[in-house]
RNA sequence: GGAGAGGUGGCCGAGUGGUCGAAGGCGCCAGCCUGGAAAGUUGGUAUACGGGGUAACCCGUAUCGAGGGUUCGAAUCCCUCUCUCUCCGCCA
């Protein structure tokens, strides 16, 4: 959520920071909702400074043991004026929030323009992608041997964009998983964490998946669907994570941490659930794009001077984990047109894929200023002011496990249609130093 | 799933209709005391929004798990929801 308080004050600052990421914030509209808002709650709390006064009044008259019947009628006709303000005023106050709430992220200063991914900017590319005699498997091909990698079985438990992983290649995914997570943990500083992969709406409103982008989300419905499916309304609604930046920048919510306790850092890993609505007929070939995926999150919870070079820091650690895999990578810094909703600015990091001849999405690490942790009443207190004040919050994957393992399958792929396994991965799988051989 | 008990400030805890933002304690901050500290002692110690003031600050309103209701007036009474704890059942 943006600053109340700057909306107010500086609404074409706000447009002119929104119109970056090609929003249209409609200024009149909601100056004229404001204005509106601050006349019905001045008129509603003089309304009800009189009534507390009167109603004083009787009780200072009633333990004098006077009679209070005339102050009684008095009063008898306040209550509906008041009662009409009132609800005036959380009406215009609802239409106010929820607007608010679906205003994204004022981008920073040094994010450029654009429409889309083909206006992000290249920052850098690192490493040297393989060269092959032959032309290069994909994924899939290469997983198609002893059905390591095997979509039909996962269309016959699920549907489509669903996959099941087999043998050699679930011991390198899980290898993985561990690889990334100590290093994190050993040499970035991170502490693992483990949460619940179902959260509640209140969490997901906090991120700022909730309320606008609902569709993209799993919602639970359990017990007898015909009563259940509306299981909002009694508060019970329960969605699959679509990444554990989620739960995890959560664990924040509603505290007021001292400066001693930052930055928070955690890496988590966890499936992510992604309905994937609107995405139909892209990346339908392979594992780039599924409904369940597993990534190894980083998220941190730093004081608001510390956010921007928390942002290199984060990119730095995701960029380790490709280095330390031999994996070769750029890093773009995303466009208006492209940046998340909740991000002031993000980085992706590209991995090279061979089949494919490009770069393709592995990280992504945002820096998300105050607006999450206004939404989440995530605090800290200043030691010298002894006053609250919004920390900033940072995500990032460090990496997507399924795509790594993509990434691992075709650029570490053998002529006889094995794969070798990098030599920083080979503690995590048993000694093992290549898979699928024929 | 059944039965019961409970959710009050950073924490513990009192408060069953009136001047209660809420006793008391702990913690924290500042002063005094001390060579310094501990102990002692005095004072202060929530958040949000609105209004006023250059400012320190002052005034108003709201907030005692959440929402609704009763009432001139609700932390206190009623209803719904939610979470926690105890016992029983079931279960990886």
């Amino acid at each position: 959520m943006l600053d109340p308080k700057l909306l107010r004050n500086d609404l074409p600052l706000v447009a002119e920071r929104l119109s970056v990421r090609n929003f249209k914030l409609d200024q009149d509209a909601l100056s004229e909702l404001d204005r509106r808002r601050k006349a019905l709650q001045q008129r509603t709390e003089e309304l009800q400074a009189e009534r507390n006064s009167r109603a004083k009044t009787i009780g200072q008259a009633k333990s004098r043991g006077e009679d209070i019947e005339p102050l009684l009628a008095e009063n008898s006709r306040m209550g509906d004026e008041l009662e009409n303000a009132r609800d005036a005023l959380a009406e215009v106050q609802a239409e106010l929030d929820a607007i608010l709430l679906t205003l994204p992220n004022m981008v920073d200063a040094s994010v450029p323009r654009g429409r889309d991914e083909a206006d992000n900017l290249e920052l850098r590319k690192v490493g040297t992608p393989p060269s092959f005699s032959y032309e290069p498997l994909d994924h899939v091909d290469i997983g198609a041997r002893r059905s390591a990698l095997d979509f039909e079985t996962a269309t016959k438990l699920t549907g489509s964009r669903f996959a099941v992983l087999r043998g050699e290649l679930a011991m390198l995914h899980r290898a993985l998983i561990q690889f990334m997570l100590d290093v994190h943990t050993r040499e970035h500083g991170y502490v693992e964490i483990n949460v619940p992969y179902v959260v509640n709406a209140e969490t997901l409103k906090g991120t700022g998946q909730l309320p606008k982008f609902e569709d993209d989300l799993f919602r639970l419905v359990w017990g007898d669907v015909g009563t259940r499916a509306d299981a909002g309304a009694t508060g019970n609604d329960y969605y699959l994570i679509p990444t554990s930046e989620v739960p995890v920048t959560n664990t924040v919510r509603d505290t007021i941490l001292e400066v001693s306790e930052l930055p928070v850092r955690y890496t988590c890993h966890s499936p992510c659930f992604r309905s994937e609505a609107g995405s139909y007929g892209r990346d339908t070939r392979g594992l780039i794009r599924q409904h369940q995926f597993e990534k190894v999150e980083m998220v941190q919870v730093v004081h608001p001077d510390e956010s921007y070079a928390a942002l290199e820091q984060m990119t730095g650690h995701a960029e380790t984990i490709l280095q330390k895999l031999g994996l070769a990578y750029r890093v773009v810094v995303l466009c208006g047109g492209d940046i998340g909703f909740a991000a002031a600015k993000t980085y992706d990091i590209e991995v090279w894929l061979p089949a494919q001849k490009t770069y393709r999405e592995i990280s992504s690490v945002s820096n998300c200023t105050d607006f999450q942790a206004r939404r989440m009443q995530a605090r800290f207190r200043d030691p010298t002011t002894r006053k609250t004040e919004l920390l900033h919050t940072l995500n990032g994957s460090g990496l997507a496990v399924g795509r790594t393992l993509i990434a691992i399958m075709e650029n570490y792929q053998q002529e006889d249609g094995s794969v070798a396994v990098p030599e920083a991965l080979q503690p995590y799988t048993g000694g093992v130093r290549t898979v699928l051989q024929p």
